[in-house]
RNA sequence: GGCGAUGUGGCCGAAUGGCUAGGCAGCGGAUUGCAAAUCCGUCUAUGGCGGUUCGAUUCCGCCCGUCGCCUCCA
């Protein structure tokens, strides 16, 4: 096993890793909310989640790996349901068909469009080889699941002297009695108070006894999602689903790793720690608190005024690209470079990744058919794994370990069972090629789709062979640009002319 | 204003107190009916100003730029 380190955002350095139990990884990372389609920002780091926990298992350890799935329903800041303006979205893409007729049968009801919305999240982030999205649900629990567990952290917290029932109803968290808050973010209360960020509004404090007071239980009979409580009709403030849900499904007060993307350091973190310590008692929720950095796209901060606000679907559909993109290539491009680094997400990058990906899946190809499919057994101490995962072992350094698979991968190698061994251990970090080994995740109407354009474009390789043969090149050229057109790459080999599906 | 990150060649993106990744694109060649793919070869860099040092892109200081968070946010 390596020398692992990572950043750590709670103590902003870099710490040797060190599981609590030997072997063994709990892990959590903070999923999506189910009131739209997840942005490929999202998977940006959900899949520097999923980089780091197959990581890890290369190392040897068996992680146990848990992600939320959001579909509560909180407010926005003008007060409005989000559940609400996803059922009006819903309903404006049903009338443009944009939604499957029968996949929703009634808007109104939120436990719809949230499912419909999970199932569109676990579709996706199958497709890019998140391994935890196999695992649902045991692994990617629902906050709407777990009421019941807030409800008892929240009493718990009461009880702790941690909380409070406002004069409003509402049950706060205090952030006073927990001396630690901000230890993550570094905004700390004094810090809060003279910061002057502005954006606490003095009204909408009043009930609060400290302004940074945040929210556990609302009484609120008009929400759209509501429960009965010791506090009333109501729900539950966002931060406490992820408490509660860590410390269920990882059976653990504190766990070894939290992931998330930066912008969830605060609030949403700093209320984590203050939520679960304050219930637990103990001094850490999380050991190792790791943040990924945003996605931009082409150079710009991704927001739907700018109109480079992309869902993974998108770019899988060819809506960024004006061609499909095989997932594999997003998954690429999406973690190529380092998790704390914003990653600049660009068409030309695409293209980049695609070459890539295509280079990686033909090399495994040829591996499999010179080796009749059986691999060697290797380890981490041959030479090209031992560099890869140095590198990863150096806080998730994946670019560096990419510099080592791709002069690897386009040289020559002599003994095929070896290289597939190796090329095995590679890919069940990398999962591009194919992208996710063990699992099956087929889109049987894209298949046959996709298997009738196939057809008509070898029968055209057929006629192309012969043109050749003939001489008949203007034809020949007419027929290759036809196939080329038909979204797939053509080869000229000894055996006659072969293609295959262009990947980006 | 507070906290944090960051600035490497046309682009993406590592590493390092001296031997200076990798990829894409480009250029030259092999190959090809022409291409594509492949193979061989090849060019371009460390934001600015000081300091430490025999020597700094790497360490230190200052300045400039970029980005994130400071109660919607991956």
């Amino acid at each position: 096993m390596n020398n692992i380190q990572f950043y750590n955002s709670l103590t902003n350095r870099l710490e040797p890793f060190h599981s609590i139990e030997p072997n063994v990884v709990r892990m959590y990372s903070c999923g999506p909310t189910v009131y739209d389609l997840a942005h490929i920002g999202n998977f940006r780091s959900f899949l520097f989640g999923d980089l780091l926990r197959r990581y890890l298992e290369m190392e040897g350890y068996h992680v146990d790996h848990v992600m939320n799935i959001t579909d509560v329903g909180h407010m926005t800041d003008g007060e409005e349901d989000k559940m609400n303006l996803a059922a009006e979205r819903m309903k404006a893409n049903k009338k443009s068909g944009r939604v499957p007729e029968g996949a929703v049968t009634n808007p109104d009801d939120p436990y719809q469009i949230a499912q419909y919305y999970t199932n569109a999240f676990l579709d996706d982030a199958r497709k890019l080889g998140y391994k935890i999205a196999f695992e649902y649900p045991e692994r990617v629990p629902r906050a709407t699941e777990h009421i019941a567990g807030m409800q008892e952290m929240i009493g718990k917290l009461i009880a702790n002297d941690h909380a409070y029932v406002a004069e409003d109803g509402v049950v706060y968290f205090s952030v006073e009695s927990f001396p630690n808050y901000g230890q993550l973010s570094g905004n700390t209360l004094e810090k809060l108070q003279s910061g002057a960020g502005g954006r606490v509004s003095v009204e909408n404090q009043s009930q609060k006894r400290h302004p940074s007071d945040f929210m556990l239980w609302k009484p609120d009979n008009h929400h759209i999602m509501k429960w009965d409580s010791p506090w009333g009709t109501g729900y539950p403030g966002w931060h406490i689903e992820c408490s509660v849900m860590a410390k269920k499904l990882l059976g653990r007060d504190t766990i070894d790793i939290h992931t998330g993307g930066e912008d969830l350091k605060f609030p949403h973190h700093e209320c984590e720690i203050a939520q679960s310590c304050g219930a637990t008692g103990k001094d850490r929720f999380a050991n190792y608190w790791l943040h990924a950095s945003f996605l931009f796209v082409e150079g710009e901060k991704m927001s739907k005024s700018q109109g480079n606000f992309f869902t993974a679907r998108d770019v899988f559909e060819g809506r960024v690209t004006q061609s499909n993109v095989h997932p594999a290539v997003l998954r690429f491009e999406l973690i190529k470079a380092h998790y704390r680094t914003n990653l600049n997400f660009t068409r030309k990058g695409l293209g980049d990744s695609a070459t890539t990906v295509r280079r990686l899946m033909e090399m495994r190809q040829d591996l499999e058919e010179r080796s009749a499919g059986e691999a060697a057994q290797v380890d981490l101490s041959h030479p090209v794994l031992k560099e890869f995962s140095q590198a990863l072992a150096d806080d998730l350094n994946i670019a560096g370990a990419l510099a080592v698979v791709i002069p690897w991968a386009t040289s020559r190698h002599s003994n095929p069972h070896e290289a597939l061994g190796i090329w095995k251990v590679l890919n069940s970090v990398l999962s591009v090629a194919p992208i996710n080994e063990g699992y099956e995740f087929l889109d049987s109407e894209t298949v046959s789709e996709e298997s009738e354009s196939l057809m008509q474009a070898q029968q055209w390789c057929a006629e192309l062979d012969e043109a050749r043969r003939e001489k008949n090149f203007s034809l020949a050229d007419e027929l290759r640009t036809r196939i080329k057109d038909a979204g797939f790459e053509v080869r000229t080999t000894k055996e006659g002319t072969t293609i295959q599906k262009t990947l980006a």
